[in-house]
DNA sequence: ATAGGGTTAG
């Protein structure tokens, strides 16, 4: 019954179950029942729940059963509680490849790719064998790290042991290649392939993206389509993308119309994607018609329209735009400053540049180092240098960087203060110049 | 019977 409810997605029925098979008191769960419900409680990110599940098993001695703690090794990681999820991992006495797989994947998504890299390079250190997960869970933290020597390694692996079979082991390959900017490498993977399916050809788009060559990336829309093969809202964001790079508008519309027929336009990261897309292309009216059929209830769509009126000469529309989203209650964050900021020092107006002051103040945003280099191009474009320079000096010594610091000197040159600029440029760590 | 496993915007 239990297995049933997981196999149906249904974890918080599964839980309800468990608890009702412990209140009366008739059958006590065994080293099967544990994984699903520990799975449950990962699931729903239930970590105090997971935790007195946990302290069940060690009463009754499940603990020490190999499915039972991987269970406990993958339900610590979704609840992000990989020194948990570790203290469990080296208590274990037998470790299968499950385990060793779920650390590799749980480190990367909890954000820790090197760690997810030192366990591999243990696990190949004490002999055990790889599977087709060990891959798909070290490939993306050798892309992310740009580690192209161990992707190598893993690529041999996959070769020397016959795990390229599924295509989820060819797809990681290619995003490997991808990130590490090798894209010749990655497409000849590709091209090997005999069987892709939509993430193969949206990994390999994405990948010409991600090095900068969107012509490539559109090319192979067109052989995806004339395979028969349907986009996914991810496909659909990639190629937006390229588009939005290329100014192509007429491509731009003809995904528009894929993802319309594909009934993928009330995605809200599609929606943003083709508001973003109109916009670069110069056509803000139509990123203003798809942005009024959002639900505008998600902060991405208002940063796309911000972003959108600011490249096309419209700080004024923007910045009402911003109060809009304030009084509809919608939470900005960091990017929809980035958006914002422009506007007010494109219009160089004084009064307006101290109230968004404020309101910076007040919202905690102004401890972020772009959003005080923001403000700071406001002041001195509305022309008062002092209040720039006392932002200026607000930005820890060390937190400074080199947008800071041509900001203000940009500022004093702007106002003709010329020996003042210079002066600032040579307290600079001349270091950052070489970055 | 039970555990892990690919691509995602501003």
């Amino acid at each position: 019954m239990i297995r049933m409810y997981v196999y149906n997605g249904l974890p918080y029925d599964v839980l309800q179950l468990f608890v009702e098979m412990l209140v009366s008191g008739r059958h006590s769960p065994d080293n099967f029942t544990y994984p699903f419900v520990i799975k449950a409680c990962g699931e729903l990110s239930l970590l105090s729940l997971g935790v007195t599940i946990h302290g069940r098993t060690f009463m009754s001695g499940f603990d020490s059963n190999t499915f039972v703690q991987n269970s406990l090794l993958a339900m610590y990681m979704n609840c992000g509680e990989k020194e948990a999820a570790r203290r469990v991992f080296d208590a274990m006495q037998e470790r299968s490849v499950v385990s060793w797989n779920t650390m590799i994947s749980g480190y990367f998504r909890n954000g820790c790719a090197e760690e997810a890299l030192m366990v591999f390079r243990w696990m190949m250190d004490v002999g055990v064998e790889p599977d087709c997960a060990t891959v798909v869970s070290v490939l993306p933290a050798c892309g992310y790290l740009m580690d192209l020597d161990l992707g190598r390694v893993v690529c041999g692996l996959v070769e020397e042991k016959g795990l390229g079979n599924k295509i989820a082991v060819r797809n990681s390959l290619v995003d490997m290649y991808a990130k590490c900017s090798r894209v010749e490498e990655a497409r000849v993977v590709f091209d090997k392939m005999d069987e892709r399916n939509v993430v193969t050809w949206t990994t390999m788009i994405n990948g010409y993206i991600l090095n900068g060559d969107a012509r490539n990336a559109l090319m192979l829309c067109r052989l995806m389509h004339f395979e028969g093969v349907r986009p996914n809202s991810v496909t659909v964001i990639s190629l937006l993308s390229a588009c939005a790079s290329l100014h192509f508008l007429s491509h731009g519309r003809c995904l528009h119309g894929w993802a319309i027929r594909g009934n993928l336009e009330s995605d809200v990261i599609v929606e943003t994607a083709l508001i973003d897309m109109y916009a670069k292309c110069n056509y803000v009216d139509l990123s203003f018609r798809v942005f009024s059929k959002t639900s505008k209830k998600r902060t991405a769509p208002w940063n796309a329209i911000l972003s959108g009126c600011i490249h096309n000469g419209l700080p004024r529309e923007a910045i009402e735009l911003f109060k809009e989203m304030l009084m509809e209650a919608i939470d900005p964050d960091g990017a929809t400053l980035n958006s914002l900021l422009p506007a007010y020092a494109i219009i160089a107006d004084l009064q307006q540049g101290t109230n968004i002051h404020g309101y910076l103040i007040k919202s905690g945003f102004l401890s972020r180092i772009d959003v005080a280099t923001g403000l700071i191009d406001i002041y001195s474009k509305s022309g008062s240098l002092d209040s720039a320079h006392k932002i200026f000096n607000g930005i820890p010594k060390k937190a400074k960087d080199i947008v800071s610091w041509s900001t203000i000197i940009a500022g004093y040159g702007m106002h003709g203060h010329g020996k003042a600029a210079v002066s600032l440029f040579n307290q600079m760590d001349i270091s950052y110049v070489f970055l």
